[in-house]
DNA sequence: ATGAAAGCGCTAACAA
DNA sequence: TTGTTAGCGCTTTCAT
């Protein structure tokens, strides 16, 4: 088992001080090209790597980001998590990792136990903003940004999809395709991506003189999807809504099980299902949903820029609001307007 | 934005020594009652937090794992991810987390980059262990675990589920409900668990005198075993596999696809599937699928338990290799064998 | 029980 | 370009 080996001993060997060690492994130091030499053959000869939370302490930069995660059973978030994490390491941090979920206490505990690390920024990835986490980082002298949720609270920088625009894009899709007992299952309420999708969708359906036929509110989850489902089609067949918008595909994919499965009733010749996300999911044949496509790779990009943005220019980075564009994809769980046809399905 | 505020402020605030504030923040160090009250009253007036990265460098210990994760598009992985990462808090450790995916170069930099956070331990959760990382980090002294992958080096601690058996299992109830045309379609090569159910598969197959009927690698990818069951099947109808054992969830239901969508045939009756993980979508009505139950649960409270155990007695702790038993859970992807009943599926 | 002092492994002035 | 020196914020002897 090799002992940690440090610079000075790296030092010894190579004949020369140890702040020469530190330079050979600062980028952009000054070293001679005999000295780096010397150094490498020792370091190597000792497996010598420098210690990135010294290095930390004294630069007060630990290139750690802390990113908190509520949920991963969207599988938005594994996704999405994937991706961040490796953009960043191409950026040279690494990210520690904090679930928010329902075994950990507090979630201002969470915050608390990640700034004790020191992090360089944190991104917080669907956390309910109830007690305003943000502005605790804010305080601490830490860059934030909020992913897929936005704040109403200025000063913040947050990444979502547009997910007004894409409330009104499932409205007059609907509209378009004739439906006129258009329904709607919610989301948490808490969050911005819900209430903004709702509100983008009422929206449309108000500028085409409807209103929304039918309401129930799932939460997000699965198992409260399902039962919002219930309860919505717990009426006469008659009187059962024509389309329904599901707040999210991690919600729509359950109530598709529950019209089909369970109410005997065919996708979409009785009713229309469109979804919100694109989870790779969305995509089985066996759902085929029709939903808004998140742009995952876009959101990561445009969160990672803008935190080493504000990490990097700590006075001058200004607050940004990204809102992405998303398409709606067309598949086969939502009856079409006459004219579309379904896009080419991702295999 | 609050400037850093060190342990040295509190002590001057509280009219201690510094070294007095750091006992206060010590379990188990001894201080007065009137010390601790006025060290407390200081730290939250300034809104004091021990610098975990300082107390890792004296102490040697950084609380952080290192988790290398491979895959996150197999669902049984963000779902272990996300338990382990709250165990470990509970326990008070942090998780940094490293994709050794596609994008992210080789795996044995990627170990390097994880060592030089002084991390006191790590889980390899599905690495493939072409050079032998968990020897390197042995080396290092940081302790390792293998998540759901075994290695033949003695002295390297294993949690895996039980994937002989499991293999064995699905075997004998393909017999047991008559099944003549037995295929298997593979994962990837490198990975123990696909070498260990298709042992204990072809073990249980040639007990009942059969062989395996037809035979195609998808090496854990969608897209493959997509092809692979494009392949398996190109044949005249009644020539084709009655059963086919998939090696995990995540190409099973792509199979799934490929059998009713593409070449219209009912499942099972047809053709039996049964898949490995008893992933979340497994229980969707639109496949539910037969499948290997991996508990989880189990497999993540053990890799746990194993870890701290080498971190805490470095010496005196063994290698463990612990195999879980999972249950056959038998939805309608499958044939019955006579007296057989689908058990209660999730909902 | 408490304070003084040493030092974890490193970077960053400052001299030379 | 290089070595010397002073810390980064903390834990931990060692005295008292």
């Amino acid at each position: 088992m090799a002992e940690k080996v440090t610079s000075l001993q790296v030092a010894q060997l190579a004949g020369v001080s140890q702040s020469a060690v530190s330079r050979v492994f600062t980028p952009g130091a000054s070293v001679s090209k005999k000295t780096e030499e010397k150094v490498r053959k020792a370091a190597t000869e000792l497996g010598y790597r420098p210690n990135v939370l010294a290095r930390a302490m004294v630069s007060g930069k630990s290139r750690i980001i802390g990113l908190v995660v509520a949920y991963l059973d969207n599988y938005f978030y594994p996704e999405a998590l994937e991706k961040l994490s490796n953009e960043l390491q191409e950026q040279g941090y690494h990210v520690l990792i904090f679930m928010a979920s329902r075994t950990a206490g507090n979630i201002d505990d969470v915050m608390e136990e990640i700034l004790d690390y020191q992090v360089d920024g944190v991104i917080l990835a669907s956390v309910p903003m109830s007690s305003d986490i943000a502005t605790r980082c804010q305080q601490a002298g830490v860059p934030v940004v909020l992913f897929n949720r936005s704040q109403d609270i200025d000063g913040i920088t947050s990444v979502t999809s547009d997910n007004y625009s894409g409330g009104r894009k499932v409205a007059e899709f609907f509209i378009a395709a004739g439906h006129g007992r258009i329904a709607y299952i919610a989301g948490w309420q808490g969050a911005s991506t819900q209430r903004d999708r709702e509100a983008g969708f009422r929206a449309a359906l108000g500028d085409a003189g409807q209103d929304l036929y039918a309401y129930e509110i799932g939460e997000f989850l699965t198992e409260n999807a399902r039962l919002a489902a219930r309860r919505m089609f717990d009426v006469a067949p008659e009187d059962r809504p024509d389309a329904v918008f599901v707040a999210n595909d991690h919600m729509a994919l359950a109530v598709m099980d529950v019209i089909r499965f369970e109410l005997g009733m065919r996708i979409p010749e009785d009713v229309s299902i469109v979804g919100y996300d694109d989870v790779p999911q969305a995509g089985w044949l066996a759902y085929n949903l029709t939903t808004i496509r998140q742009r995952a790779n876009l959101m990561v990009a445009e969160t990672v820029d803008a935190l080493l943005d504000h990490i990097e220019n700590p006075a001058v980075a200004a607050a940004r609001k990204v809102a992405i564009d998303g398409p709606l994809i067309v598949r086969t769980s939502a009856r079409l307007p006459k004219g579309w046809t379904p896009q080419r399905m991702k295999t």
